[in-house]
DNA sequence: GTCAATTCACATGAAAGAGACCACGGTCTAGTG
DNA sequence: CTAGACCGTGGTCTCTTTCATGTGAATTGACGA
């Protein structure tokens, strides 16, 4: 029974894929050629040019929702630089990418400048030194010899957020304290609004030159798709309508070509696993689906047992109560939960916090109301659709084994 | 009926503590020649 | 004599608590028409 069952797994892995090459899908993946970016690309480059000398060019701040194209262009035209003062046999400049949103990466003032660091090929522990200890750590390391510093901040907003914008504000002023190196910042923000709360001073040493990247339309996510599928999938494998449903889809999220890219990649997928030797829209409707659903499932199994346990309380809040949920009415019963289940409950602020966190994570929404003499509080709506909270509840109540 | 004061139930901020992690330098210990 | 084990100190980082302050509309109650 076992072997039947794996026969059929395999055997529909191992006939005729219908990619040819499904690398080409992923968002690693950099293209050759990108299209509808010309203008971004040239305003870029003509930037960044002076690097091609070793001269500072003007610090450089990039907007634009996600999946945009903003890190792409960035790189691409970065890349070229490099290649072409690498090609003329020198080597004084350097680049360097940090993306600021990786956790355990770079999300804290130390953890980028560590990373700025090992990027240059030094060591540096991953904490126990002094943050000014490693600032002169950095400016040594730079100070080596006459050289240009390339330093892409992908993210930005989200480290901002967590740090403040102390240490952008260091990073800028670095430069009148070298004497041989430079240091060229290019921030990559996927804020529109980020730049308005910063300090006046990082604003405008930062956006010396400014950007923006305007969300594809529709038909410019359609161009998209057909040249990377015509790559990655074998003949006459897509069903006509596909790709402009796919970008249909995507346009609709504020057009995101990363998601636009995905979808199809796992509509792919999931037709392969199925031995289906068309992608057909059925496959793209499943694939919408469960890339929302893992999103989110992801996202809960990820959490702390105590945000979960949190989550757990609005889960069977939403079934039993009338909507809307309130603060004090999770809170009570996230305090009864921990009592069964033998947890050290926290404190309302905290829960207060926790219920913040999910908003941003967009589980539930949240609006903060005033209810005259009953008080402030949040009203909390549940964002998750039925399959998903169902088998969401499932899976913490087994987590936490209530 | 109108209007300002009151009040509620939290939201929101700031500061500080606990505990985990880690580097560094000094001291101790055991193995080596 | 020396390499490695071990310890204390001092640093970061995350999660949390404690204390303090803020908030906006329903409610209240005084006032005047």
């Amino acid at each position: 029974m076992m072997g039947s069952a794996l026969d059929k797994i395999f055997d529909s892995y191992s006939g005729e894929s219908i990619f040819k090459n499904k690398r080409v899908l992923q968002i690693s993946h950099t293209p050759v050629t990108i299209s509808h970016r010309d203008q971004q690309i040239e305003a870029v480059a003509s930037i960044l040019a002076p690097a091609l000398k070793g001269e500072r060019a003007s610090n450089l701040f990039v907007y634009g929702k996600t999946g945009t194209g903003k890190t792409l262009c960035v790189q691409f035209v970065t890349n070229e630089i490099l290649k072409r003062v690498q090609d003329s046999g020198k080597d004084f400049l350097k680049v360097i990418y940090i993306n600021c949103k990786l956790k355990k990466v770079a999300d804290t003032e130390y953890r980028i400048l560590a990373e700025i660091i090992s990027a240059l090929g030094e060591r540096v522990p991953a904490t126990g030194l002094p943050t000014d200890a490693v600032y002169s750590r950095f400016i040594e390391i730079i100070e080596r010899k006459k050289q240009l510093v390339l330093v892409i901040l992908d993210e930005i907003d989200q480290a901002v957020k967590k740090i403040s914008d102390g240490f952008l504000y260091t990073l800028t002023r670095l430069n009148s304290e070298l004497k041989n190196a430079q240091i060229n910042l290019v921030g990559i923000s996927n804020s529109l609004t980020f730049m308005d709360d910063l300090d006046p001073r990082v604003r405008s040493s930062l956006g010396e030159e400014e950007l923006v990247f305007p969300p594809y339309n529709a038909l410019q996510l359609q161009d998209i798709l057909r040249e990377r599928s015509g790559e990655a999938f074998a003949e006459n494998v897509l069903d006509n309508d596909v790709i402009p449903k796919c970008s249909a889809l995507a346009a609709r999220e504020h057009g995101d070509a990363r998601r636009a890219l995905d979808l199809l990649r796992v509509a792919g997928e999931l037709a392969e696993r199925e031995g289906s030797k068309k992608l057909t829209l059925e496959f793209l409707d499943k694939a919408n689906q469960k890339i929302e659903r893992d999103k989110m499932l992801d996202i809960i199994q990820n959490e702390p047992k105590q945000h979960q346990l949190v989550l757990y309380s609005i889960l069977s809040l939403h079934d039993s109560e009338k909507n809307p949920l309130f603060t004090g009415a999770v809170y009570n019963k996230y305090q009864e939960l921990c009592q069964t289940c033998k947890f050290e409950s926290l404190t309302q602020r905290r829960v207060s916090d926790i219920i913040a966190e999910f908003d941003m994570l967009g589980l539930i929404n949240v609006d903060v109301i005033s209810r005259g003499r009953q008080g402030r509080t949040r009203e909390i709506k549940l964002m998750l659709p039925e399959p998903i909270k169902t088998r969401a509840r499932e899976m913490l109540t087994e987590g936490l084994m209530i």
